[in-house]
DNA sequence: TATGAATTCCCAGTTTTTCCCACTTCCGCA
DNA sequence: TGCGGAAGTGGGAAAAACTGGGAATTCATA
């Protein structure tokens, strides 16, 4: 169960150190590889190679002539990439997903359960800035009794 | 199992250096031809031949007096090219396909489980931004209930 | 059959990537 | 407050890969 914010900077290689409380449950000690890929909502997913493969199934699954999967599918798995940590535990990102999630230097690390999300930091504080600002904040169908 | 991105330029006799850590998988180690052919999305496909054959021969039998096939048929068939790498790991293609795909110089190659896709780049980033830009993506029945 | 053009094949320079090492900083503990 | 260890940061060297060009061969045309 992932959880918990870290700000990070990239270095000039385009590296990421990943935070050292993350990393054994990550990667179970440096035993277990991970995937990087992409979302929608352009911030970069980080799955442990376990967790991933059951959506990789999910998505190859989808109907190839259903022009609507399509671009799920490039996105999801056109996007991914296994990698490891390097020996002093950082992850490089490759230019196309930095492109992609328009990641320079400053990125935001989230743990959300399965998986972590990793932003841009400035992308980052606009959505939050869309949750606060919009008077109300919309509720998904389904949302509107959830208690905190 | 094939996943990833990466942006190539063609160089000027339009050849396509394939990346090389997709070399072997995609051809066996070199022992493997590759087909080329064209997908309706304005990409273009590339396949390992025996990923290739029962395709072909699948849409080979579709039914030619149902005018809905024909199509489909006249793009994967009739663009179809089978070829090989280059002793450099480079793929030369032919001014018809690239014509098809709207490709020059820039591209993108996309890992797509049993084959790869090939992108002229702009037209690849007009296709993300579709996906991504409409606020909330667009959900195809039967993913709904999709998580991550 | 000879000439020209185009294509294919191959070689080598240059750039990029990858792996590893070392230094500095931060934190805990004595 | 000083010391030890761990973690973060940066850099460098070896290896691999990409790029471009050039030569030889094939094909077409006159």
């Amino acid at each position: 169960m992932f959880q918990g914010a870290s700000q990070i900077n990239l270095d000039a290689k385009g590296r990421l150190a990943v935070p050292t409380r993350v990393r054994d449950p990550l990667t179970q000690g440096g035993t277990v590889p991970v995937v990087l890929t992409a979302h929608p909502d352009k911030c970069l997913l980080l799955y442990p190679v376990p967790a991933w493969e059951p959506i990789r199934a999910k998505v190859m699954s989808f109907p190839s002539l259903d022009a609507a999967f399509n671009p799920w599918k490039r996105l999801l798995v056109g996007f991914a990439e296994e990698t490891q940590l390097d020996g002093s535990g950082r992850l490089l990102i490759s230019p196309e997903l930095r492109a992609f999630a328009g990641i320079d230097k400053r990125v935001m690390f989230i743990g959300q359960g399965s998986y972590y999300e990793i932003w841009d930091l400035e992308r980052w504080q606009q959505q939050l800035d869309r949750l606060s600002s919009g008077g109300s904040p919309v509720l998904p169908p389904g949302m509107e009794n959830f208690s905190l």
